[in-house]
RNA sequence: GCCGCUGUAGCUCAGUGGUAGAGCGCACCCUUGGUAAGGGUGAGGUCGCGGGUUCAAAUCCCGCCAGCGGCUCCA
């Protein structure tokens, strides 16, 4: 007879099996009336799952003790919501297939085959809600069944759907010993889909749902294979919940970089000029220079040097390096100079044979360089090294160009051409624990700086199962240790990722959520055995012997670009006044202040601030309200009253009633003590702010 | 690259077969105004590009280009 835990600790003895229901039920109508599901022994199931052994219970309700929406009771919602619309547009559409149709974090989706002729389209969507909302009306049961694998199967068969016999196919694969299907109703009578479930008790749970989206997929992923609707949707317990969500998904669309890109006069992109081609304006260029400026300060405190390579070099470098044979697909196709070329037309070179040639790496020219590295290379080799001149860290802002698909792209963040703030330490293998530390520091130090915490490391570490990686395993053990200790060092919670390894070493990556919950790698932190080897780099020992270096590849934060593009989010695009391209804006209240605050631009200038005056004829709420749009830290409102009194009197972007006047010597100060410590002391500290 | 959606003024968008609109921005004039929109006048568009249907196309059809949402991939 079940003993049931339940989460307090207490234990409750029942003298038959019982339901989740049932227990619910024994504790309180309400906390019945509230269930959606259960946990037994931690494994999410249905209300209606029947306990027959002693168990832990916890009965699943929409919220949690303190209020919060209980994301079980999300996942099993949004799960039932995707059956409910199903459903409904089978209704809608007779003919669709169901393939798979899961709940995500913050919403759910289905992937449907559609017949030929009748494609879902967005017009559809409010025909398919209404249907939902019937549905949901109708208040039917989640009605749960199992057949043995052989009748579930002939029945999957008798219905004719390659796609749910499949899924079937590979739950007993899986080990399943039967296969369960969902009702909504009851069996035979009403709708029922082939599931694993579990869901919430009746249809009339789902409280309030909305399709987002439609887009396209893939039968298991595979571009050869069948292609498939997806089509999403997100559903929450009440109307405001959903309400309050859709809200804040239209506040992230503003948040976006894109968005804000184009508002705040950040950056370009042109027809004209290509796809994924970042043209930065000056307010976006200005932001990169102070946050490169920064990162470039930081670089010489740990002792790396900057270089400056081209843009192209060699096919040959790059055949050398393995980057043109491994990876040709995702580069820019090989430059061939103007004589190869004449003379390959005179050979009667046909542009199939000019392609075949340029795919084999079988001609000379140039290649847009799709990495640094192999440059750096030849800078580490360009004179005998010693061990006593490593650590050699070559450190280039190198813009390098990359062929991504198109349907890739995407604002600041998928690009073909970006610069990374890239750099390769040549150490010895002693060294390598040391200099990875060293890099994670800096990602450390600039990330505070910034006030990014919302980012998670992934230590990448070789696949033990795989023969695909190279060098003497003993490194690697103390490499992937390495990497390891390092990331236990930042301080910041980790995941380690077998198989996520290079080829040529283990790695550590950073990765950041954009405002719409995409996940966008920044940086990465790598060791490689593999480029030393192919330039056969060396350095002599204490020995007197050639030993092979260790090569760091870092890259912490990506590419500007996306870095950029993500700090935009981060931000809202309201830069801290270090960043901020237009830091000031010196607005005269009018004509005959004028004077006035072209001597007050003139000393903010003088004191290397980007200052600008706002000599239009307007008046100061316009000037203001014009300031705040673009996001400036600091408007300067200078009067009469200021010209007097020798002040200025100032407005604080995003803390509009911090006001008052002061000396235009005492904000100088405050300004460049603020811009100094990247805003750990602010100016506006000086100001009075009204009690409130 | 694939599937779907979208493309109208510098920006945001309205316009479903009958000669193209609004708000903001811009220019000029009036206004000289103390912390988020003072008033007026005006300029500005081969309706993404190319083809087709039609007496007539921003609008319907086809192709292409680009953006967006996904899929797949990412040294």
């Amino acid at each position: 007879m079940p003993k049931i835990t339940l989460p307090d600790g207490s234990v409750r003895e029942y003298d038959k099996p019982v339901s989740a229901l049932e227990v619910a039920e024994s504790i309180g109508s309400r906390l019945a009336k509230a269930a959606v599901g259960a946990k037994v022994d931690g494994a999410l199931t249905d209300l209606s799952t029947v306990i027959e052994r002693d168990a832990e219970v916890a009965i699943i309700t929409e919220k949690t003790r303190d209020g919060e929406q209980d994301t079980d009771a999300l996942y099993l919602l949004r799960h039932s919501a995707a059956h409910v619309m199903a459903e409904a547009i089978q209704r809608i559409v007779p003919g669709a297939q169901l393939v798979y149709g899961p709940p995500l974090e913050d919403r759910f989706y289905y992937d449907i085959r559609f017949p030929d002729d009748r494609p879902l389209k967005e017009g559809d969507f409010e025909a398919i809600e209404k249907e939902m909302a019937a549905i949901v009306k109708d208040d039917r049961a989640f009605t749960r069944y199992e057949l043995p694998l052989d009748e579930g199967m002939t029945k999957l068969k008798g219905e004719g759907s390659k796609y749910k016999l499949d899924n079937a196919e590979r739950a007993v694969a899986a080990g399943s010993g039967a296969l369960s299907f969902y009702a909504t109703g009851e069996p035979g009578k009403n709708w029922e889909d082939l599931c694993r479930g579990p869901h919430v008790p009746s249809t009339g749970r789902v409280g309030a749902f909305k399709i987002l989206s439609l887009s396209s997929s893939y039968w298991h992923g595979d571009e050869n294979s069948d292609r498939l609707t997806r089509v999403y949707g997100t559903a929450f317990f009440s109307k405001k919940d959903l309400d309050q969500h859709l809200e804040r998904l239209e506040e992230a669309k503003k948040r976006d970089h894109r968005v804000l890109g184009k508002a705040l006069d950040l950056f370009h992109q042109d027809d004209d000029v290509g796809q994924g081609l970042i043209l930065w304006t000056p307010r976006g260029a200005q932001v990169r220079k102070q946050l490169q400026k920064f990162i470039s300060r930081e670089l010489e405190r740990q002792g790396y040097t900057e270089v400056f390579t081209p843009h192209i070099g060699k096919l040959e470098l790059y055949k050398t390096s393995g980057h043109f044979p491994y990876y040709q697909d995702s580069q820019f196709p090989p430059i061939v100079d103007r004589e190869n070329l004449n003379r390959l037309a005179g050979d009667g070179c046909s542009c199939a044979q000019l392609a075949n040639l340029m795919g084999e790496g079988d001609i000379n020219g140039f290649l847009l360089k799709p990495m640094n590295c192999p440059h750096h290379m030849k800078i580490y080799g360009s004179r005998p090294r010693s061990y006593r001149d490593l650590p050699v860290r070559l450190a280039e802002f190198g813009t390098v160009y990359r062929w991504e698909q198109s349907g890739e792209l995407n604002g600041m963040t998928r690009v073909r051409g970006f610069t990374q703030d890239d750099a390769h330490l040549f150490c010895t293998p002693e060294q390598l624990g040391d200099e990875l530390q060293g890099c994670l520091e800096l990602v450390k130090i600039i990330f505070d700086a910034l006030g990014m915490d919302d980012y998670r490391v992934r230590v990448g570490l070789r696949d033990p199962d795989s023969g695909k990686y190279v060098g003497d395993p003993a490194k690697w053990d103390a490499a992937e240790q390495a990497c390891r200790d390092a990331a236990k060092t930042l301080g910041v919670p980790f995941s380690e990722e077998p198989g996520e390894a290079a080829f040529y070493g283990p790695k550590i990556d950073f990765v950041v959520k954009d405002v719409i919950g995409r996940e966008w790698q920044l940086g990465t932190v790598q060791c490689d055995y593999n480029l030393p080897e192919r330039f056969d780099l060396s350095y002599i020992g204490a020995d007197g012997q050639a030993h092979r270096p260790v090569v760091i590849h870092r890259a912490p934060f990506g590419s500007m670009e996306r870095f950029i593009g993500v700090l935009i989010e981060h931000f809202s695009g309201a830069f801290p006044l270090w960043l901020a391209p237009e830091q000031v804006r010196v607005m005269p209240i009018s004509e005959k202040s004028l004077d006035y605050g072209r001597k007050i631009h003139e000393q903010l200038v003088e004191a290397g601030f980007r200052a600008t005056l706002d000599d239009s004829d307007e008046r100061v709420q316009l000037k203001i309200r014009r300031g705040a749009e673009m996001k400036v830290p600091y408007s300067v409102i200078v009067g009469p009253k200021d010209e007097e009194a020798g002040t200025v009197s100032l407005r604080v972007f995003g803390l509009p009633d911090a006001q008052g006047s002061l000396p235009i010597a005492a904000f100088v100060e405050a300004l460049q003590n603020e811009d100094a410590s990247r805003g750990k002391k602010r100016a506006a500290d000086l100001l009075a702010t009204p009690a409130s």
